[in-house]
DNA sequence: AGGGGTTACTTAATCGATTCACCTCCCATC
DNA sequence: GATGGGAGGTGAATCGATTAAGTAACCCCT
């Protein structure tokens, strides 16, 4: 418990092992400057004792820490799960470490823990914000290469965004719902009037004006068992939406047991369309009607986009993902009541 | 592009507003060796000038870096997910970050990662690991408190231990079916004979021997996707077992699709168990017969003995958590055939 | 008045790696 | 044979905070 990190080598001690000086050895270890022999014989010596570059000490001096950071909102959340296991999975390949610090739906505490991933020296920071209109990200992003994924960030010079057109997605699914006959949906969505989804809720709203149907917005919040209790009260009510329309897939399994807990058929009586398809959309049973953005593909973007910055390589600036639409089977034609 | 990380203010910058020393200042953020009208000063300057001390710069010199590593297996699995989801809360609630290193089943890259992690100066480093028998786990523990979460870790001296009896999980379930009449059962495992699972399979052979069935181990991929196929060949097969029991819900998820694509009925024609009692677990289609460990529980036990370990208080050493069967409907007796 | 003990600081070393400024060979070139 | 230049190093400063050791001022007591 006392003697802890006792006996890591450092280049000192690689320094005296091998007779040159720290500075040759630090050039020898990154192959520059020295002769191939000396590098060979460093190379040799710190195998031989088992030498990792520290990477607290490099981090100071204002080298590469190789890590990342990632801000999200909810990770309790199925797709917010994906995404992250996915963007750490491109981030193994290249051996970074993944930092990762959750807002929790807490707005206020989004640039906060942004700073303090920049000041651990991430190089670079992938973010999901809840409001991405916040001036606080002209700062992040004058410390850190900034990745905006799901939503455009403003008044910030991100270095990359990753958007998906959630107001293509959420027409895709109106339109799907409405030629099926639906006229009165109910759309869960996360605390109404917060980004991400402010401009999904946006698009239902034009979109039901240009439809004709009536699309109610209820603030929900984000998990299995957040939606569940809104989705009973809202299908127990005498003039219950024919279809539920979750904003994601999360938010639609509480819908599911709301249905199964009232003995309600999906979707025979109640039509349920979720949003993100997570893998598990599709075991459901009904299998889910949902809205694919390729979350593997959005994670994997937004790693390599990250990465490209810390290169400093050319990187696309704006990679927009357009959601397709997923249709199974629990969506069907409105009831006849 | 050019000109980051230039203005935020250093301990120096401190120094010079205030007329100070930096040790001065240095003390007086901590509130000690000062007076107190220094230390006010010294407080005001630093909210005027939005100073954040440099966590970099105080992991170097040795202090806490208020952060906790956790190795996982796989993030791609959702009790992980969870249990990942659940720490991080834990951890924000006092303010700490988490750094996350995923072997994605990598067996040989386990103790690398968590040296890497340790290098990175985690206060506490929380493991879940395929190979807890290895002797690098000395080392490791040496450099770091180490909680072990699952299974014990040998040959190390931990910190603490919370410790899911599985082989008391596994018989419960075994029970259960065996009284239902099934008397051929294929258990999905990942990888066999790999901890953390391999106690779980010791277990599940013992029982069998005990309870007079057949039981057997299926390795298999650890996702939805990977126990499909391999539950599909399983089901079709002309000697097809009566019920599945899958060592986690997420590889239960496959087996019930491949129960749709075969048109076979839960739990008529087959049951299906699980593990680890997920969330959606409970809603699914028939809900699923699982086995709870209290993922929420077990996370929040190991968070706080590993924020004990950083405080160096007292902590429980070795925290057993006994799982409990929760019957649901996808489990019956077993079909005549 | 002088010694002992606080209080409130300051100075300088330290953590480990990087990098700027030099310094020394040695070889090629005019 | 002096000059130039590159290869292959060395020494010392640096990143930002902490801390051991030292110092100056002041109070108390005899």
């Amino acid at each position: 418990m006392s003697e802890q990190r006792s006996k890591r080598p450092t280049i000192k001690q690689l320094a005296a092992h091998t007779g040159l000086s720290p500075a040759a050895v630090s050039y020898a270890l990154r192959g520059i400057q020295v002769s191939r022999e000396t590098e060979a014989r460093v190379r040799a010596a710190a195998d031989e004792l088992g030498f990792r570059s520290d990477p607290i000490a490099r981090a100071l001096r204002g080298g590469k820490t190789h890590s990342v950071g990632m801000l999200v909102a909810s990770l309790a959340d199925l797709y917010t799960q994906e995404l992250v296991a996915h963007v750490q999975r491109e981030l193994r390949a290249v051996d970074h470490q993944l930092l990762i610090a959750d807002s929790d739906g807490d707005a206020a505490s989004e640039i906060p823990l942004a700073l303090g991933l920049a000041d651990r020296r991430v190089d670079a920071l992938i973010a999901m914000p809840i409001q991405p209109f916040h001036p606080g990200w002209q700062e992040v992003s004058e410390l850190v290469p900034l990745v905006a994924v799901g939503d455009r960030i403003e008044a910030a010079s991100t270095a990359a965004e990753v958007v998906v057109a959630n107001d293509l997605g959420v027409q895709l699914m109106l339109e799907h719902l409405a030629s099926l006959g639906h006229t009165r949906i109910a759309v869960l969505s996360w605390r109404i009037g917060r980004a991400p989804l402010r401009r999904a809720e946006e698009a239902a709203e034009a979109q039901a004006e240009r439809l004709g149907i009536e699309v109610r917005l209820e603030p929900c919040e984000y998990s299995f068992n957040g939606s569940r209790p809104l989705a009973r009260e809202l299908l127990a009510a005498d003039d219950r939406p024919s279809a539920i329309f979750a904003l994601s897939d999360s938010m639609a399994l509480g819908a599911y047991a709301a249905c199964r807990e009232l003995g309600l058929r999906i979707p025979e009586d109640v039509s349920i369309a979720g949003y993100d398809d997570h893998p598990v959309a599709a075991l459901l049973d009904p299998p889910l009607t949902s809205i694919r953005w390729a979350t593997e593909r959005v994670a994997r973007i937004a790693a390599k986009l990250a990465l490209g910055a810390i290169e400093e390589v050319a990187i696309e600036r704006l990679t927009i993902v357009p959601p397709v639409l997923v249709e199974r089977r629990s969506t069907g034609p409105a009831g006849v009541r």
